[in-house]
DNA sequence: ACACCTATCTATAATAA
DNA sequence: TTTATTATAGATAGGTG
């Protein structure tokens, strides 16, 4: 637009930044006025600054048009859903959908949970419940991630070590050792109740079981790490 | 734009108005998005045309910014009518047991949550769930406080102002208000099932009938503010 | 926050495929 | 009828004050 193009990408500076913001968001603003009236269409939207600030603009009103949007969102989860739980082809039938049900669940709970009227008492206590599932979760989810990397890894070392062998001796060197590099901060076997760790790290909480055919859906995991949002990328940092 | 200026008017002609539609609906998200990455803003657009096709751009997600957003509403729309809800005094008892119940409830979704075998993208929309809930909590937990703090504060004022008044006069300032500085975070017999205080702060478990006579339990809390996770500094600061 | 300047970009219209 | 291309009037936004 003005004297250089300007790349696409975070404004370093921050006061540059929130005068750009400040400028942009007019824009677009006026542009999504522009649009409606010009093309008789249903616009609206939502932009929290950096700061959290709201700002929003909605043609007929926000109120018709995020009812219609939840509408039509609701047809296509339908449909969405409809047909991607019942892709399984092989035998593990449903180690899945109760799952999305009681996410789904959880869901409902805590989106309609109304903290308004709630003691101090009460706050905290739910707060520590919260922080508390919140640590086993990055847990979780951090164990499933370095098992994928480790399983990376250990493959291309496997791969590499194949390769070498093969140079040298040209046969096969079919046993491999599994030489995993990154030890495994696991190791612990309570696997039942009173994870007292729910800080941020560790607390690999023995997975019992182990369901997951643990070849079916680690690749689609492992690019998840690309679309991390902040918060996700912090607690992989740490 | 281009020959000559455009009235801000809904186009007549209906190919017209189409074209113009298609090409200022790119214009419009390509915007929105330059926006969101320039500035690192959170920006969501819904826009449904004419015919009634949906269109629709979103920074983080639609999800997380509609919810942000009705939160934001909500808590505009409850500042609004009034914070006097946690007063009751009089004859309304039962505004907490609805509470109970529902924390119960979401207790025993959240203990019985079972994290095995959740998928990598199923973790993480889970994680970010859970952090945005518990700056909810937070923040509200803080506002509450502070509140209570404050009330503390001018209590005290008054209190002094009186006692002064009394140095003076000579009269009898009989009447102390009770302002404990330093509160005992136990001493509370857990009404019901475990509160399972895991976390470091102090646990203010149960003891359900006691809606905060504003004084006991402040001070330990307070030191919280001092930790507040990045969603609930920004809701209490703006 | 607002205002100015202006290089750059956008969207219209005309034309063509 | 839709889709692409082109030229250009004029809106936009970066820099500066």
């Amino acid at each position: 637009m003005p004297r250089r193009t300007v790349k696409i990408k975070r404004i370093e500076n921050a006061a540059t930044r929130q005068i750009t913001f400040c400028k942009r968001r007019a824009g677009l603003l006026k542009k999504a006025h522009d649009l409606s009236v010009l093309c008789d269409a249903e616009v609206a939207i939502i932009a929290f600054s950096e700061k959290g600030r709201l700002f929003e603009f909605a043609s007929p009103s926000m109120d018709s048009i995020l009812k219609r949007y939840m509408d039509s969102q609701k047809y296509l989860g339908i449909s969405e859903e409809g047909n991607s739980s019942p892709r399984l082809l092989n035998g593990d039938k449903d180690w899945v959908t109760p799952f999305r049900n009681k996410l789904k669940k959880l869901r409902g709970d805590l989106v309609e949970l109304d903290l308004e009227g709630l003691s101090g008492r009460n706050l905290i206590s739910l707060e520590q419940e919260l922080n508390y599932n919140l640590g086993r979760i990055r847990a979780k989810k951090d164990q499933l991630f370095l098992r994928e990397i480790e399983s990376c890894c250990n493959k291309e070392l496997m791969h590499k070590a194949h390769k070498l062998k093969g140079q040298v001796m040209d046969e096969n060197a079919a046993e491999k050792v599994d030489c995993p590099r990154v030890s495994n901060p696991a190791a612990s076997e309570n696997a039942d109740e009173e994870f007292s760790q729910m800080d941020r790290y560790a607390s690999y909480d023995a997975d019992v079981t182990d369901y997951c055919p643990s070849s079916v859906k680690k690749s689609t995991v492992v690019q998840d790490l690309n679309r991390l949002p902040l918060e996700s990328a912090q607690t992989l940092v740490e």
